[in-house]
DNA sequence: TTCTATACTCACCTAAAAGTAAGTGCCTTG
DNA sequence: CAAGGCACTTACTTTTAGGTGAGTATAGAA
């Protein structure tokens, strides 16, 4: 139970691609790795404000076991582990981008919205 | 409550496009409507097997607030309402397709995997 | 008259995801 | 010698997502 495909029978591609990233944290590491090309545990932490470890280190195992990213134990005390993106985290993240433009767009709508709209919400 | 904003403060474009398309079915009620053009609610009912109507109301109404689809009620009897995708929708279902792509490859990875490799799962 | 279909709404329940907090072994720093 | 940092692990609790099944008004079909 261990290894191998983990979740869905997909009913199509987008399935498989979401499902690979749902999970509260994963784009944001994801993103952090592409920004930083290798990261260890305590700077994933840092740059995540808000992670609990526990969460971190269960999306990073998720994430390894599907290929997304590389994990690289140095056996040096204090420990030293070292992630990074694999190819397939690599594509994964080119294959984001327009959905983060898109995400952008919506972003800028809203806030303009709750700029100049009907008061409220106040800007964030 | 009820109207605006719902959701994030998001931490970039890719957490706000996620986060718009999170939910069980929202990406194949996308499709089907890309798919369709115009669908009743019984039609995309029948379209998403398994779907209940409590939670395809409930992602039709969320998106509906988020703007990615346009719900049209005709005072007839029996009652006929009809669903479509807004501008934003559509562009949404396009800025998904590279992430569509990508796990589309994923599938087959896995499946290449499954079928010729170290035996145990079998194909689903 | 009863049954079916339409598009829902409502109350309740389960299961999965996420959060909290403490503990582990080991070495360096003060 | 105590404290702290590293990369975790474990047990437990809370929150949220999703599922189940019933009820609603109306009209046409059987």
């Amino acid at each position: 139970m261990a290894t191998s495909v983990r979740r869905g029978p997909y009913a199509c591609g987008i399935d498989a691609g979401i499902d690979v990233v749902a999970g509260k944290w994963k784009v944001l590491i994801l993103w952090e790795l592409q920004q930083h090309g290798i990261r260890r545990f305590g700077e994933l932490r840092r740059g995540l404000p808000g992670v609990s470890e526990k969460m971190l280190i269960q999306h990073l195992r998720e994430m390894e076991e599907d290929d997304l990213i590389h994990r690289e134990v140095f056996r040096e005390v204090p420990p030293r582990v070292e992630y990074s993106l694999t190819e397939h985290g690599s594509s994964l993240n080119e294959a984001l981008r327009p959905l983060g433009a898109w995400g952008g767009q919506r972003r800028k709508r809203l806030d303009a919205q709750g700029a100049g709209g009907a008061g409220g919400v106040g800007p964030r």
